[in-house]
DNA sequence: ACTCTGATGGCATGCCGTGTCATCACGGTC
DNA sequence: GACCGTGATGACACGGCATGCCATCAGAGT
């Protein structure tokens, strides 16, 4: 079966480098045609050239060869936000590391994300996968506050508004047209911070 | 097998109105003694006197078995926020529903939360669909907010906010000893609040 | 040429979840 | 009291998901 290299970043294996990508791109394409549930693994494998068992290999289950792009991403946060300047709030350092992912990679990754949520909301399993990785991105972001000296509560608390903060914006973001990632993530933080804001009169 | 009658709140059909609250039970114990991954969905059937078929006819899933006494709790909650005084702010009539619930049924029920949270937090696929619930939860408090006026994209972030606000404080009341839920809930709000303020170096 | 490593193929297995039809208890009707 | 409708349950078949196990095989290092 076709080998086809795909440059990933330099040789990792001797072996195709690329089998979780051809795995990913058969996935992607046979559930954009026939739906995710219509989908099933042995068919994802053949058009990958791949067996089932090989697919089982480089993803947990089914449902996780959606999130593979992603799998680089809490690392990546929890470092942007351990190199973020010790001046800022526990906030500002949350919303420091999620401001250099939107200027960063994701701007170029609009269609790319779109196209994989089209198919995720249009299965409550995959969902409930995407919900999962919020969460463990938001507990390795709370590790990376306690390192900054963040209590343990208060960082949990601000990671999981960070987080919730970042997840609206994206779905903005992916919505609105035109817009940049940075512009719709600070205004996003800006008026759910007043939303929530402490008043006097409602508890 | 016995057919024990559990009460429930009202003749409900001519067959044992219990099936899925046996069901519940038997998988419970079993998951409990010797696991979530290790307990199938045959075994909690014929502990509970049915048989597999019947198990997926009351419970979409394996998992469901867990959440069958949140069922009810979005309605619940929706109401509550809908019932609540119109001259709060959009955050206020959410607390003012979770208040509620925190001085109404749940106080009661802690134990029997607690050990079902020992069970979800032992799987990871119980862990998404609670995470699932919860964006439920605030998909309804959401529209709730909408039919008091709330904006639709105001309604979204309060609503989050909010679930995120209940979830903190559900976790800290189940962990901590003693403390009436309303007080955590109201010092998970008021210290949330307090965290996410929005500073002014900190964006 | 040899060995070691690690990705893959192939097979078997068990559980999950669903479609389909039969059964059977109960309530209503005459 | 006999009839029928309703709705929960039982029984069976079936396909897909996920994993354990072992064989194979290509490449790297010696």
């Amino acid at each position: 079966m076709a080998c086809r290299v795909i440059e990933y970043g330099g040789a990792m294996s001797r072996w195709a480098p690329d089998a979780a990508l051809r795995l990913e791109r058969a996935a992607i394409e046979l559930f954009t045609v026939q739906g995710y549930a219509a989908t099933s693994v042995p068919q994802i494998a053949a058009r990958a050239g791949l067996t089932t068992r090989t697919f089982f290999r480089h993803f947990p289950d089914k449902r996780d060869v959606l999130f593979l792009r992603e799998r680089e991403l809490p690392g990546v946060v929890a470092a942007l936000v351990a190199g973020a300047p010790a001046f800022l709030s526990p906030l500002g350092l949350v919303m420091h590391g999620f401001e250099a992912m939107a200027t960063g990679p994701f701007e170029g990754w609009r269609e790319d994300i779109r196209s994989r949520r089209a198919i995720i909301e249009s299965d409550q399993g995959l969902r409930e996968r995407e919900l999962l990785k919020n969460v463990l991105l938001g507990e390795v972001i709370s590790e990376a506050l306690e390192r900054h000296g963040v209590a343990g509560d208060e960082a949990r608390m601000v990671a999981r508004y960070g987080v919730t903060v970042f997840e609206l914006a994206l779905t903005d973001w992916l919505q609105a047209d035109g817009s940049a990632f940075v512009d719709v993530l600070h205004s996003t933080a800006y008026r759910m911070g007043r939303l929530v804001r402490p008043a006097r009169q409602g508890e």
